[in-house]
DNA sequence: GTAATAGTGTCTATGAGACACTATGCG
DNA sequence: CGCATAGTGTCTCATAGACACTATTAC
């Protein structure tokens, strides 16, 4: 492949290149509580988000996949490309850009790589760009979650659940909930009803089992 | 730098690494038309984006300014990232990747590579995704051209000249031109005057030498 | 009946869009 | 005066938010 010659009579490869690493803040909602993944960090100290380096003939989002099966167990999603984070002193070991990704994961996709203990969930504070109880990070992966949590946000206020957090047809109680653990608050149930209904048909089917009136069960459109 | 060794005694260097190369959509609004600025193809052959390879110690902001100054002649402005684009087979020379940007330069900035033949700019259609009169261009720069396209007119919609491609105070006239230019449409005057209102304030001149009533110069809030 | 949850009627404030009108310059 | 451009009053429609009310289940 790698064969053309420029103008001075160099291959590309003759240049110097950085490595090019992907990480991803892998998002998801745990009892409620809007929380993101974390593994244990290169060397063993500290905390990052997954990630790996990308390697020949691969592509970004394939490189995404790879990390997130090896270090979370996690297959078969579909993550975003976000920002390329460029400082050049960003990583003591050399020269890596990092391209940070958004996925977000029903909690249950990362039950066996929890109880392995080979990840752990922080949660992601309520308020807009706070994330108090989020432990220090390595590198720059603060700024990558915060961005995660701010694009995750924008999603879901235009759309119902727009990452199918809620797999089967759910009642919009159940979707408001979520709503409200993404958001990071409450929000009144009417306004969110009407706001969410033109993206979603009713299945005919209802509810049962809980207290109160049963309810309609929805999918989206 | 890169002296750290990992896991298997290596160091990043061990490893493949791609080619990182930094892409531009210089935006421009001339006579009234919304265009992009094209550069002669790397072979000397068909039409690129201004670009350039990332070099060492350099981070991506900085490549894109060197690109422009030195392809366009263009100093002092603020590109905006927009996606990377990562297919291992999109540049025929071997494995590059391409940071995309966005940038947005008054036509004056590039009137001298234009006069001197190192540029060229080409209208970009008035339709939403509609690119009719752009030519053919190398890689996938087609594609760049059309998120730079969408994601200036989204900024557009929402903030009065936000490049400031209009330097001194000016009327809400020449405001509504411009942004007319950029969408690629008429808009209504009025619904723009109370749109784009509460983001100016009236520097206390007024417009002189025109025909009919004279206006109010405006600066951005 | 009460408790609990589901769902809606309606009022109000806001803002966009459309139309027409008034205002101020020049010759 | 006529013409051109600047600027605004106001009507309508759509939408979001808030409040309160009704509906349907279990016990």
């Amino acid at each position: 492949m790698t064969h053309d010659l420029d103008e001075h009579g160099k291959k590309l490869t003759d240049y110097p290149r950085p490595s090019v690493a992907v990480d991803t803040a892998v998002l998801t909602v745990d009892d409620g509580e809007l929380c993101v993944l974390l593994v244990p960090g290169a060397g063993g100290q500290g905390r990052s988000l997954p990630g790996t380096f990308l390697h020949e003939g691969e592509n970004l989002a394939g490189a995404v996949l790879r990390s997130l099966a090896q270090k979370a167990g996690v297959t078969g999603r579909e993550p975003q490309q976000m920002h390329v984070f460029d400082d050049p002193r960003r990583d003591q070991r050399g020269w890596v850009l990092s391209v940070a990704h958004l996925d977000v994961v029903p909690v249950e996709k990362l039950a066996d790589a929890l109880s392995a203990g080979r990840a752990e969930l922080a949660r992601v504070g309520p308020g807009p760009g706070a994330h108090e109880p989020l432990p220090q990070l390595d590198y720059d992966h603060g700024a990558i979650v915060a961005k995660a949590v701010e694009r995750l946000r924008a999603q879901y206020r235009e759309n119902p659940d727009p990452w199918v957090l809620l797999p089967k047809p759910f009642t919009l109680r159940r979707l408001q909930l979520l709503h409200e653990a993404v958001a990071g608050e409450l929000v009144r149930k009417d306004t969110f009803r009407r706001h969410m209904e033109r993206c979603l048909v009713p299945t005919g089917e209802m509810s049962d089992g809980g207290r109160g009136r049963p309810s309609r069960l929805f999918r989206r459109r």
